[in-house]
DNA sequence: ATTAATCCACAGCATCTTAGTCGGAATTAG
DNA sequence: CTAATTCCGACTAAGATGCTGTGGATTAAT
């Protein structure tokens, strides 16, 4: 005797995996460990930079208690190559920010560290329905773009200052 | 002499998965599948429950090409037991909208889907820039937050109602 | 030249989430 | 009873994330 199971057991060796599902669009920003790693750093950096100083990683990674030196490392890499900071190799070496804080923008550093988001992805003929979603959506990554956008490094700072005037040094 | 590298050096020895990271704020909203999927339904809803019709899942999912049946099965017992959704049990059976279009939110769903998020968390002692940074994601999420509730599945089903009159059915 | 400090690079690994599947039980119509 | 359909829990596969390990390459001090 045959059973259906018999007949469809067949349809998954190999797995189906969707044809038309497209990396949505993914600049929906979270606020994962690895962004906030770096802006720490980033905001560290500030000080020794105006003053010419390169630091190290872990004078950054000793400024706040729980970011492992070596996945910071990485992520340095990744904003270095993005033109947001720059290096000095070499004993005595260390990072510094390429530019003035207020020119670097929060969207900048996540984008970059989010990869190369929003490919170009080609349209597969959306329904109406789909069109009216993503149509939200768009709205929601467009007004958290701008937010981003307008927030720079500088912005940051000043507020965390504004933190540490009010209530000092309640962390070591 | 003693180095400060020195005094660090053990803490690798067994991997510290850092201790005080906290389940980020997850409600920064991605159009994920699931939550496409859970959208194209309840849309596909309306009409039937405006006359009182039960719709079965592949009902639903013909009208767009690409949803997989048995993982749209799971998503709208989930949609039902939010109550967003009611079903119909056994031959003939099927699924209904348990309220008005109007009043059924994005925001409630996408919470729905995306599970207990904002756990209550344990601040766990924040320094000035992380409080920083948490202030301008907290402000994103709250302004998408804001978005999704303003916007009702009525809404959404009126912009794909007026896409389709401007450009008759280019899909199949 | 040697050595030590520091960045650079890549590969690998553990965990988590997501998307999707399977098999079958419960329920109802005819 | 039989067929249709929802309900339910467990399972799998793939990818992303957050690291770690190892070993360079480059420069400064001696």
């Amino acid at each position: 005797m045959l059973w259906i199971n018999d007949c469809f057991r067949w349809d998954h060796r190999e797995v189906q995996y969707n044809d038309d599902r497209c990396p949505r669009s993914s600049l929906t920003v979270e606020l994962t460990p690895k962004t906030e790693y770096a802006l720490l750093a980033l905001m560290a950096l500030i000080d020794g930079s105006a003053q010419g100083k390169a630091m190290k990683v872990n004078q950054i990674t000793a400024q706040h208690g729980a970011i492992p030196e070596r996945y910071l490392e990485q992520i340095l890499l990744v904003l270095r190559r993005g033109g947001i900071i720059k290096s000095i190799r070499g004993a005595r070496g260390g990072y510094l920010l390429a530019r003035e804080p207020q020119s670097i923008s929060l969207l900048e550093v996540v984008s970059l560290l989010n990869g190369s988001q929003n490919a170009p992805g080609e349209t597969t003929s959306v329904s109406p329905e789909q069109s009216a979603i993503h149509q939200v959506w768009e709205q929601i990554h467009q007004t958290t773009r701008t937010t981003l956008d307008q927030t720079t490094l500088q912005d940051l700072w000043d507020r965390s200052d504004r933190h540490r005037s009010s209530s000092p040094m309640y962390y070591i």
